[in-house]
DNA sequence: TCAAATATAGGCATATTTGCCTACCTATAA
DNA sequence: TTATAGGTAGGCAAATATGCCTATATTTGA
């Protein structure tokens, strides 16, 4: 059983690119009207990925990036231009 | 035990990507100089998962994809943008 | 042709993600 | 207050990726 603060710290590589790419990610399924349901349902996959991937608690595949790009209709690369928009959450 | 065969067509979700988004990688990679060791050195991971990724027979993580494009520096978006470059291999 | 460098292949144990499930939280509207 | 929608949390088993290792194939250069 692992402690959520250890998970955090030491269990997680890079846990800070993927709380940004979270964020990003949130930031675009809602800017394209999706609740986390929805897009999970599109995707065939588990709402509690999504929220998983959204909160930055888990590192996805290159495959699942690219299918929500698809399923959002936005460029995949847009799920990486998140350097210059912080704090709009 | 699982034979490539299987291996390739049912274990993998979204293989084509996958072998689209590998080859990119190893074209961008060598156009940046680098050998597959010298990449996997500076990433701290295994030369054969480097071999892995390239040949599209893995579905590496997001932040895998993040640590190789700062290793080739690059930017992260360059190693999706392979849908127009076909047959340069 | 030969040797060295580079890349591919795969076994096996371990690490990590994912699917499935249930429960809980938070806001909003009736 | 109650109900509903949207999101978070986490346990557990199964699926998949990764590290470590050795061996083999392919390419490159002398």
């Amino acid at each position: 059983m692992i402690l959520h603060e250890f998970y955090c710290v030491e269990y997680i590589k890079n846990s800070e690119f993927l709380i940004q790419f979270g964020n990003n990610l949130k930031r675009t399924r809602k800017s394209k009207g999706f609740t986390q349901a929805e897009l999970a349902n599109d995707l065939g996959i588990e709402i509690s990925q999504i929220s998983r991937i959204e909160r930055g608690i888990i590192n996805t595949s290159v495959s699942t990036i690219y299918e929500i790009s698809q399923a959002l209709k936005v460029d995949i690369t847009d799920l990486f231009n998140f350097d210059k928009k912080i704090g709009d959450f």
